[in-house]
DNA sequence: GGGGTGACTGCAG
DNA sequence: CCTGCAGCCACCC
């Protein structure tokens, strides 16, 4: 049974390794991705314990409407806007503007809202 | 077994 | 744009 969360944490980290620099995504797509729609909650409960924490670029998810997840005045809450500043993601007010950064993840197909996703770049896409 | 707890979400107001 | 709130679900007392 729990051999499924394990398989689930896998898959969490196997898609976050895949955001792209300088992009982001949200909790509930990387879910979606890892084949649990509705545990939203688990991954930032994954990504909290994972083992590789040092190497996963975990602060490219973030919550669904856009806004760093933890509590403004925590110390997490500032190192992860840090990180995505120094990777070029501007974060006003907790908030990172999604329509310029929001991943085009696989399961979106193409919304032919390609707006923006000029310099996307091929290598970090797709593997 | 029962109740509280989030690095969540979507929708109402 | 922002706040509130019900739904969500594995984990931890």
């Amino acid at each position: 049974m729990s051999e499924q969360m394990e398989h689930f944490r896998q898959q969490v980290y196997y898609w976050v390794s895949k955001i792209p620099k300088g992009k982001v995504t949200s909790y509930g797509a990387i879910a979606k991705l890892s084949g649990f729609p509705r545990h939203a909650r688990h991954v930032s409960k994954a990504l909290g314990s994972a083992p590789n924490r040092k190497k996963l670029p975990w602060q490219r998810v973030i919550g669904a409407d856009g806004k760093i997840a933890f509590n403004s005045d925590s110390d997490h809450f500032a190192i992860q806007q840090s990180l995505l500043e120094k990777e070029g993601v501007k974060v006003i007010k907790g908030k990172v503007d999604l329509k310029l950064y929001a991943w085009k993840h696989p399961l979106e197909g193409d919304k032919k809202t390609s707006s923006q996703n000029s310099g996307i770049q091929a290598e970090d896409f797709f593997r």
